[in-house]
DNA sequence: GTCTATAATTCGATAGAC
DNA sequence: GTCTATCGAATTATAGAC
């Protein structure tokens, strides 16, 4: 249940996100943020408390649903081999919707400050390890290749973290089913024995 | 033929090449390098002409080093999937004795100003175009699955983009035998028809 | 909500003595 | 090569009138 928001704070927010994602958190200046809409830099104020705030919101924003996606995969009946599908589509469904936040995600989360950053980083480790036991029961039930887990999981995530650009920088070309089929062949025939 | 370069000059170089690495690039201050060194922060100009020629100096050095590995690969008489293994090769060797570069050239290249930066973004389109031109010819010659080009080598790029994580905030356990031998079995497999 | 004005700090870089 | 001192610009954020 997200929190009611103004037309105005929407707008806001999204023109915002993206500017971010084009020129980097630190490089985008409040007067930035305040030319794009068209006023002046103290107005920002009346939509957020500061520009970590703003930051914050958006990597925890996707974070969680990144989390919310992987655990319903978790929790299912899937064998590891549809769970490792499940987490391709996982990862395109939610960077085709969102595709700056994940940019930001990928990119712009070191910007974040302690305590948030640490935070951020438990949390992402978190996300992390419900992958890394996917990878482990598909090794242990011979479904996947005996790779070693740390490496195999690091390929795996870094396979997918590209996808955003498709999405920012790339759209007029995206199809999100085509791109879901090859990449999904790609990981899959990677990681499984027999596929 | 690498210019001369003081004991001094160099210790500089290293230390704050780790530390942009660590804060980011425009996180890290002048004076941050400076305390770094123990010293005040005009010396530093004793070694650079200012903080953006620093980057520039980092990036476009690491940038030239792949280019010159995947010259050799592409002007060698290796079919594709001798090719591929050896880009996978490349990359990990590259990784393993400059991590630091490699960790700013996935992070910190978007901090370059113009026209410097436009200059990178050229070589680096350069580079990813003559990975390109391997796949082609491995799907061409159905080596490779008849992947779409575009989705298949971001996907391998994306692949051992975080292999400098290995070695920069995990080094006490990186095996660049182990790490290169399943690196290039993932993503042989996903990319060819038989392995 | 929008503005002007400005506080308070930090940044990269330079001048010039030793 | 190292220091002290400082400049000028840019930054986030706030105060207070309208």
């Amino acid at each position: 249940m997200p929190l009611k928001v103004s037309p105005r704070k929407k707008k806001f927010l999204d023109e915002s996100l993206k500017m971010i994602h084009e020129k980097g958190y630190k490089a985008t200046t409040m007067r930035d943020l305040a030319d794009r809409m068209g006023f002046e830099v103290s107005n920002i104020y009346n939509f957020i408390d500061s520009k970590e705030a703003l930051l914050e919101t958006y990597l925890f924003q996707i974070s969680e649903d990144f989390h919310t996606g992987i655990d319903h995969i978790q929790e299912s009946s899937y064998d590891p081999v549809e769970k490792m599908k499940a987490l391709v589509s996982l990862n395109i469904n939610l960077t085709s919707s969102k595709p700056y936040q994940v940019g930001l995600l990928v990119n712009e989360w070191r910007n974040l400050k302690d305590p948030k950053l640490t935070e951020f980083v438990d949390r992402r480790a978190e996300y992390e390890e419900k992958v890394r036991v996917i990878i482990k029961e598909g090794i242990e039930k011979k479904h996947f290749r005996p790779f070693d887990l740390d490496i195999i999981t690091h390929a795996v995530l870094s396979s997918v973290r590209w996808v955003y650009y498709w999405y920012t920088d790339h759209a007029e070309e995206a199809n999100p089913y085509e791109l879901e089929k090859q990449l999904t062949e790609f990981i899959l025939s990677g990681v499984c024995i027999n596929e």
